[in-house]
DNA sequence: AAGATAGTTTAGAATAATTCTAAACATGTT
DNA sequence: AACATGTTTAGAATTATTCTAAACTATCTT
C-alpha cells in the first residue's frame, strides 16, 4: 500500500500527461496494465482481472479506458482472432507469437525478425504498420 | 451460360473431389469465388453478391459454405479486423496489404517478401503460418 | 424409378463482443 | 461552494456469427 502510493502517482502522471483525467477506474485499469512488464489483454480478461482485486468498474469503463489509452498511444489494438480484440501494452515495434490453443500472445522484438525487401506500398499509400503474427499450434 | 456450363462442371469437380456435395448453393458460391482470379470476401460482401445476381442463398448457407470450403482448404480465414473474418480464395503462402479507410486486402507474393531470421518457435510449439499485415492507410 | 439415408439449407432464435444512451457522478476550475 | 465539463454506469441496442430444428435434396440402394 506504500508501495502503491508511489507507483499511483506514476501512473497518475502519465494520465495527466495524456491529457486524461485521473478517475479512480482509470487508475486502477492503469495500474493494472502499467504497473507490471508488457501484457496483452482483452476487455474482457482485464475486467475480469480488476474484479478479481475488489476494484468496482463497469464493463463499458474498461471499453472505453482501453480507448481512450488506444487514442493517446499508451496502447496499440490487435485483431488476430476473430473472438475479441487485444490491446497491448508495448506500443513500440515489435512482433507476435499467437498460440492457438489458448488464445495467448508473446512479444518478438522487431529485432527478431528481420524483414529484408518490403514491397513498395501502393501508389499514394503510406504504411501505417506492419503487422508480422506467427501463429503456432501449442 | 454456354460457357457456364463448363465453368460449372470445374467447380463440381472441385467440390466433389474436396467431399462436399455441389448443391445449388454451394456451386454458385463456388463459381462466384472461384470463377476469376484471387479474391478476399467476406460473408456479408459474398452474400451480397449472390443476391445481386439473383442466387437464392441464406446468409446461413453462406458462412456454412465459407466453413465448409475453409475446412478444405480451398479458403483461408484471415483477421484483420475485428468488425468481420475475411476469407481469401489464394491459399497459397503470401501476405497482405490491408487498406484501413476502404477494408480491402490485397495479395503480397511471398518473394517479394523477405523474413530473414525467424525466431525459434517456443518449446514444443509448431508453426501453422506465419501472416505478414502491412497496414496502409489509403 | 422409387425409396431410403445422410447431408444441406433455411428462417429465425440465440449468443457474444462491442457500442450506445442518457442519467448520475466526479474532477478541475473559478 | 458552485459550475462546467468529462466520466461512469446499467441496461438497451447493434452487429457479426452460430445454433436449432424442420424442410429439402443429392446420392445410394433396391
Ligand atoms: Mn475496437
Ligand atoms: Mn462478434
Ligand atoms: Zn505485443
Ligand atoms: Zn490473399
Amino acid at each position: 500500500m506504500r508501495q502503491n502510493t508511489l507507483v499511483d502517482s506514476t501512473v497518475m502522471e502519465r494520465l495527466r500527461a495524456a491529457g486524461l483525467r485521473p478517475t479512480r477506474q482509470r487508475l486502477a485499469l492503469a495500474q493494472i496494465l502499467f504497473g507490471q512488464g508488457d501484457r496483452h489483454v482483452t476487455a474482457e480478461s482485464l475486467f475480469n482481472e480488476a474484479k478479481s482485486q475488489r476494484i468496482d468498474v463497469s464493463l463499458a469503463t474498461v471499453y472505453n479506458a482501453l480507448h481512450d489509452f488506444t487514442g493517446k498511444d499508451m496502447l496499440r489494438e490487435i485483431s488476430i482472432d476473430s473472438n475479441s480484440s487485444y490491446f497491448d501494452t508495448n506500443t513500440g515495434d515489435h512482433h507476435h507469437f499467437f498460440f492457438e490453443r489458448s488464445g495467448k500472445l508473446q512479444d518478438i522484438p522487431s529485432e527478431h525478425i528481420n524483414i529484408a525487401s518490403l514491397p513498395e506500398a501502393p501508389a499514394g499509400a503510406q504504411i501505417s504498420r506492419v503487422d508480422v503474427i506467427i501463429r503456432v499450434k501449442a
